[in-house]
DNA sequence: ACAAAAGTGTTGAGAGTACACCCATGC
DNA sequence: GCATGGGTGTACTCTCAACACTTTTGT
């Protein structure tokens, strides 16, 4: 086959953007403006240019949606059946990206174009197969959790053992042990203390934060 | 933007096929007719027809290049750099495929279409990035291999567990203890003894199969 | 003194690893 | 009886899980 006269799907990239705000796990989504599926929430995500990179195309929609670049950005799978979408055959590459709350500035929502925090626990329904990519990235989420260090993206560059251990517990949905979990990351030994806490009415706490050289893949619960 | 407006990237799907054979973990590559790189050796792999998924495309492509159908398939990551390819924008979704080496039939070589397979640890030169998607696959098949009860799938229906292990062996290019390998494997309570040996100059072996419902994920290493 | 959260040690169970000898068969 | 691979048990170490009390601070 000749390279220029095959016939081409359309490609986009959506991302499954995870935060951790009021003590819950929460997803990004926007609201669907145009057919099909008009009105309903769907996972943000837009088609790749022909001079942009795949993840330069997901950074590019992640600074559109959220205003936020420098976050955590993995791809996750590829989603490629012949008639997930109705407007014509389109190939999905799906992308996990994780953002400090604190650094969120969501652009106001307009008519067109409203996006919205949503718990993980109660979620909306969805076009096209926006439920098995967000399925298939929460699985994704949970495995870097407990196998790598990702989880400190979500924290500020100080923060203590209890709000690391609250962010599992957060995103695991269920409750650890303060003293075996502060065995755990202690024994991993890639926190540096770097100060304490001020002016809290309760024992101040040691402030810690992310050695520099820490490896990829860590068991971490 | 309009969708059918799009100027569109093409789409491709490669395969890294493995296999273990004469005692060595070997992958099939395929001589280039074509330029750019041609006469290099290159993974397998073909333009996505608009008429068929992601995973069909793989599935065409290894019957063309082995004969072989019904074999262990899994999509491995998305490439989708700029420049990866010199003849325009090309996105390429890679796969492994695990197959049995008895139900091989290698498609006779031509000059034009020469498939080989070749030791992992004496790979050629190529062209492109396969260098890099080759490692992710080698990456992931000890993953899999570690981690999911994949390895069955390069054994016959019935195997022994000496057979096992040397599968194991070569794959992780190194010994087990033959005892606690042994003891590992029928801790995870998912064999049954389908037979015995027959004819052999020595003490004949317990002959296994899989059990039909094993759990997806199992820590086997 | 009280409220709030921080910090810390021990014990038992289970899994992984290292290691060596006897057994069943064909010739 | 010999050559070949098959089959098996024990002891040590390490990690994980369960469990409760004292400390430090601000008010």
């Amino acid at each position: 086959m000749k390279f220029d006269e095959y016939e081409k799907p359309a490609v986009t990239v959506d991302t499954v953007i995870f935060t951790v705000r009021n003590d819950s796990l929460q997803v990004l989504l926007v609201k669907r403006g145009v057919e099909p599926f008009k009105g309903n929430w769907a996972i943000p995500g837009g088609f790749v240019k022909l001079d942009e990179s795949l993840e330069d195309a997901a950074k590019r929609e992640l600074k559109e949606e959220t205003g936020v670049k420098d976050v955590y950005l993995e791809q996750l799978y590829t989603f490629g059946e012949i008639k997930r979408d109705p407007r014509g055959r389109v190939i999905t590459v799906s992308y996990l990206a994780l953002i400090n709350s604190d650094k969120i500035v969501l652009t106001p929502s307009t008519d067109v174009n409203e996006a919205k925090w949503f718990n993980v626990k109660h979620l909306p329904e969805f076009g096209f197969d926006h439920r098995k990519i967000l399925n298939y990235a929460l699985k994704r989420l949970k495995w870097k959790f407990e196998y790598t260090p990702v989880g400190f993206s979500l924290l500020p560059t100080k923060f203590k053992l209890s709000e690391l251990q609250k962010l599992y517990e957060i995103v695991f949905d269920r409750e650890f042990d303060k003293r075996n979990f502060s065995k755990k990351i202690h024994s991993l030994n890639f926190l540096k203390e770097v100060g304490i806490e001020k002016d809290v009415p309760y024992r101040p706490s040691k402030l810690y934060s992310l050695k520099s050289k820490v490896p990829e893949i860590i068991e971490l619960i």
